[in-house]
DNA sequence: ATGTATGCAAACCATTTGCAATGAC
DNA sequence: GTCATTGCAAATGGTTTGCATACAT
């Protein structure tokens, strides 16, 4: 969508302004990139997508931690035991609530106000909860299911 | 404290023999270890607890990941962007709730019966919750006031 | 006796770093 | 012109692997 791009982009303008960076090509390539596929991705992924571009595999790092800093990325682990890290587009508020399938690794981004509202809503022993990264496992529709010869049981 | 040893040996022990694994030394220096200390806990750190031990590293490792099939042991980060990973007991239920000061990077574990019941209650789209892990960042007692020099600032 | 588990060191692989060259301001 | 940023390649560091040896069964 040229709407998110539009958006984030101009984001990230005004981070770099405010903190006295630098606009150089390769920053807007990569955000371009990321948000016309939409989708979570590994830093990998992004070097694959990017190839063409000729964009350094230290300047992809970089841009990345540099887009976390600027909020317009948030990094994301499908499975905590995972070490593969990956990221995907802040939307909207900055929790993160998904639920990934136990069996398969299928993940799915959830919204819930309900479950939102409680997590905010907690007061510990003076502790100010801000935002929250929760993730929920289970077994999905198709994993339920033993029909289906469904062999994948690699859970990262 | 002994019975936490005791207890988890006894499901060490039962989870080898259900798999025709082997009851060595090293598991259960390992295990006792664990339980002794009873804190969230590094590889690293468990391989310096151990150095008196003659425990080799990859031994350590093959353990730990033993021990979390058994559902003795559980995986998490601290911050889903770090790459270090923490282990820590299993006690009681799966579900795993912390709060982590965004600027500190202290730890604290939580239960909360209102969060907890909302989350399992959630029934998305055919998908069946089993367990989940709950990150809540926010600012602790001792950040939230500047008074002191406070200068960490390492998220991770 | 069998084959799982260990110890050692090397390999792996995602990420980071050092440094010279580039280019945004 | 200055200095942040890039590209390249090497380094890092947590984790895994291959293989010979040890040992639980």
């Amino acid at each position: 969508m040229e709407k998110i791009y539009k958006y984030n982009c101009e984001r990230l303008r005004s981070y770099i302004q405010e903190n006295q960076l630098r606009s150089t090509h390769e920053r807007f390539v990569i955000l371009r990139c990321i948000c016309e596929r939409r989708e979570a991705f590994s830093p990998k992924d992004l070097c694959d997508w990017l190839t063409n571009e000729n964009i350094s595999q230290a300047t992809i790092y970089n841009t990345l931690s540099l887009l976390v800093k600027a909020r317009i990325l948030q990094g994301i682990r499908r499975h905590p035991n995972s070490k593969q890290i990956y990221y995907e587009l802040l939307e909207g508020e900055n929790n993160h609530m998904q639920i990934i399938c136990a069996k398969c690794g299928k993940v799915l981004k959830v919204k819930d106000a309900v479950i939102r509202d409680a997590i905010l809503a907690k007061k510990i022993a003076n502790f100010q909860a801000q935002r929250f990264s929760l993730y929920i496992y289970g077994e999905c529709k198709v994993c339920r299911r033993p029909k289906i010869n469904n062999k994948k049981n690699s859970i990262i």
